[in-house]
DNA sequence: TGACATTATTGGAACGTTCCATTTATCAAA
DNA sequence: TTTGATAAATGGAACGTTCCAATAATGTCA
């Protein structure tokens, strides 16, 4: 419809009646100019319906204003989660960050980050694509713009890290399923080819120790950290020698397809099987059975990496410390009652 | 760290040999450049790791390549499917999304879009946040872009719109609660400032006019569109003088709230109390009791809206045909069984 | 009123790219 | 060879902003 070029500051100069540079000053909210100017140059900006060119700016300027969040999966409620959180932070710093999300898939995750750079963002947070190659990053450190991990880590890397404890949440979790007497326990979910895999898995191998269990006798299935794998996880445990008789699983997506895969085994989580998931995502509570599991504060680990991303932006440097967030466990009925029943709650 | 500045297409051609406006022809993939410079070109690009300034070539260029969608909410798993939707349209078309989430909240809806527009979006795909002022659009509109909405929609606006067929939707899943006898039924969630809510209620009250139901038989009750709103609705709906049986939802979060409710008043959803969704997001034939819902094609939908904004910047118009998405009802065992025995299925 | 300090305003260069009009290299045919 | 045609490469202006140095306007005080 509109032909009309779209107006510049030279236009809204020539409508106020001053020079560009004026207008330049009035648009950064500079109180070198006097009042009613700003006031006039205002209503002219309204008039014409001018829209700021933040890349023409940019080329002069230092920093730019966007900051970009790449994330593995937006369907996933738990980073749908951890995105509003960073959004949160992000708003009261008066940016709009943008969200891209890579689909687990390390081909779009690059083209996703080269993206982000071309748009000139001023930092980054990013949750690594499951695959992601170990390089993937270097081009980013080499430009010097701020990045953080947030959730999911690469294996050596310098890049700041904002995540939960995961050792200490799987701990915590395998302790309480071991309390209640269990002591054929596996663990459902994820590879190995991701960080929080091994530390999860490690502060369950951990807890298992404690109790005395060989890490020969507890089973580990991996598969997609999905509903989906979590009914395969389910599937070949049942049909093991020893069917074990709890479960601690990767995230809580794992978690509910176990669940569900109980039931087509006509068994009922809980009862007959305990299932402990990670993340506690809102729907754990809301469940049936409701999902006993590892809660993060998701959204609050958002906030801090938002922070620290800012930070590290505003005193142009590329590093900063890790954040580990705390952990608790989060009873619900999934885990089900004592099975020895002569031990203690 | 790395203090130096970052390189330009001025670097690669000293380090090339060439001029710039060759660099620049490489960069786009021109074939006037002979393949031996061109390769030279190429390594030289990769040595000095050249990052590209869209924002300057955005100054020359006519378009940019960033399209941005404006989600109300994305932690509603409904909306990251549509988002996920768009995405795959338009990873196939080669650009890349900026996503960016309002949260339900006009004011943070408006910085951000005016956040977009600064960065020189080439089109936008938006689902407006609840309580949009009406003439929240005209300022985008003025500027030429091409805007979708998506799902939701504006009162009377003449931007092209996405959306699924809400009446039909609504109409169909109260005919089948109709049909399996249920003569106090109600309506649950939504409220009226929502075009989506008048399209559902009125697809609703013409079937039960068609049975017979009078507009005063039918109750209705207004909330938030989620799980809570939904729990508020049961909650009045119960406490009524002549509860209903059944209900049609305003959205699956809506319905889930509502099966919640009905345990905390210890009924069975399905069995005492029917319960129909809409939407069908994945959730649905998960939970327990499987919901009963109005499948409308989330991700479609998505798709679709992506290729008409494509569409509609390819073509330089502001103007497209609206899509009305087919819908179906998927029954499930949350709309329980017959009442009337006599009646057939 | 003049001189000076202070406050407001301004012109021009620069940012990194694209695109057009030219120039230069290459090749075929005469 | 020379010529002409075609292919390849190039210099410079332009895009819309910021920032600096410089100028113009205003205010203060003797």
């Amino acid at each position: 419809m509109t032909k009309r070029p779209k107006a510049t500051i030279l236009d809204i100069a020539r409508a106020a009646g001053v020079s560009k540079s004026t207008v330049s000053l009035v648009l950064q909210g500079s109180d070198l100019v006097r009042p009613d100017t700003a006031d006039r140059v205002r209503k002219a900006i309204e008039d014409v319906g001018y829209v700021y060119n933040r890349g023409a700016a940019n080329l002069r300027k230092a920093h730019s204003n966007v900051i970009g969040m790449v994330v593995n999966d937006l369907t996933n409620p738990f980073y749908a989660e951890l995105a509003v959180g960073m959004e949160r932070a992000f708003q009261s710093a008066g940016v709009v960050p943008f969200i891209a999300n890579t689909g687990e898939n390390p081909v779009r995750q690059e083209e996703v980050l080269k993206s982000m750079l071309e748009q000139g963002a001023a930092g980054l947070i990013v949750s690594p694509a499951r695959g992601t190659p170990p390089d993937a990053f270097r081009r980013i450190e080499a430009t010097g713009v701020p990045i953080v991990f947030a959730m999911r880590r690469m294996p050596d890397s310098r890049i700041p890290v904002v995540a939960p404890d995961n050792r200490r949440g799987a701990a915590l979790a395998a302790r309480h399923l071991l309390g209640k007497g269990h002591s054929r326990i596996a663990f459902f979910g994820g590879s190995s080819d991701l960080v929080v895999y091994q530390e999860r898995l490690g502060g369950f191998r951990e807890a298992c120790r404690e109790y005395g269990l060989h890490d020969s006798d507890v089973q580990v299935f991996e598969s997609d950290t999905s509903r989906k794998g979590g009914m395969t996880c389910i599937d070949l445990a049942l049909a093991s020698e020893t069917p074990p008789t709890a479960a601690l699983c990767f995230n809580d997506a794992v978690a509910f397809g176990a669940m569900l895969g109980l039931r087509r085994h006509g068994l009922e989580p809980g009862r007959d099987f305990a299932v402990v998931g990670f993340d506690d995502v809102v729907e754990a509570q809301h469940y049936v059975p409701s999902l006993t599991s590892v809660a993060v504060d998701t959204a609050g680990l958002g906030e801090r990496a938002a922070h620290i991303v800012l930070k590290m932006i505003q005193s142009r440097t590329t590093s900063a410390e890790n954040h580990i967030g705390a952990v608790n466990l989060v009873v619900r009925e999934s885990c089900g009652p004592d099975r020895n029943s002569a031990r203690g709650v």
